[in-house]
DNA sequence: ACTAATCTACATTATGTCAATAGAGATATA
DNA sequence: TATATCTCTATTGACATAATGTAGATTAGT
């Protein structure tokens, strides 16, 4: 039920994007050194975000990445498929990358019908954070005193 | 962010043995047959059940495997974190599996804080259906006709 | 035009997990 | 005692993950 680290070194690199979205571009040098992100494995990352067009790159000197499209357009779902394919936990309850299961009768799954449900539940919050979201919120954290029971939801 | 082959046949077999509580053991060929499980894999997966106190087992001619508790009192959760680990989407917001993230800050992370909601989310589920449940909805969904829209939630 | 900084592209490797298979052994019933 | 069953350890092949290596292309500034 994991997202990779590649997802999650992608979202970490989009949110850093978002952070900096007023700037022509930012390194990766930049965001690897912020986020502790090999660079080698993250220039992958971005190059398969660009290919995703969720981001642009200019390359040369003055070089770097940003967002190919406002913040707000932006959704963690839409990136997360894009690097590491279904949100859904099991293929055959996933929209975008149905897989056959090797069940007796899928119609009449009752495994399935609570996937749906997980699969449902996952996608409703992915779906609705956009990276602008990740910002509002990470700039919010940063003026908040920590809280030394953690900020539970 | 899936379910491993192996967290899925798991759920499968219980299900069998949910539906025949009644019997003293069903074999693992039959679970194997009924639900098109490879035999040997499948042996595997029941004996890790076996030591999460998921199931029991008898040996023998007669032998085969049975549910260690009432199905009332098995939850979805408890067998899939015997056999996968976390839930959660990210090891720095498991609660059982905690495992530090290479983040700048943990606790003012907005990735974390998102991935939270994600987690309290599957876990609400996949905590709160036991196989009882999951009995009761195959039986249901056996007994209706097949929504030729299929069953959306 | 030169240079250095940057992205681009393709190949390679190390590691680990997944899914399955193999084979011998233990146990209990008839 | 025979046989059907579970038990246990080991091994395998395929694949994905997480990098690392090397060379090349592009651009800004000089």
């Amino acid at each position: 039920m994991k997202l990779s680290l590649r997802g999650e070194y992608a979202l970490r690199a989009l949110l850093v994007l978002g952070l900096n979205y007023d700037r022509p571009v930012v390194r990766i040098q930049t965001i690897s050194d912020q986020q502790n992100i090999p660079k080698r494995f993250l220039e992958q990352i971005l190059n398969d975000l660009k290919s995703a067009g969720v981001v642009a790159s200019k390359r040369g000197v003055a070089g770097g990445y940003r967002l190919a499209r406002p913040p707000e357009e932006i959704t963690l779902a839409t990136a997360v498929r894009h690097l590491e394919g279904a949100l859904a936990p099991v293929g055959c309850v996933s929209e975008r990358f149905y897989e056959k299961c090797s069940c007796p009768d899928e119609a009449r799954c009752a495994i399935r019908s609570v996937m749906k449900e997980v699969r449902e539940a996952v996608v409703k919050i992915m779906e609705r954070v956009t990276v602008a979201e990740l910002c509002e919120r990470s700039r919010r954290l940063q003026q908040e005193p920590v809280n030394p029971f953690d900020f539970s939801i």
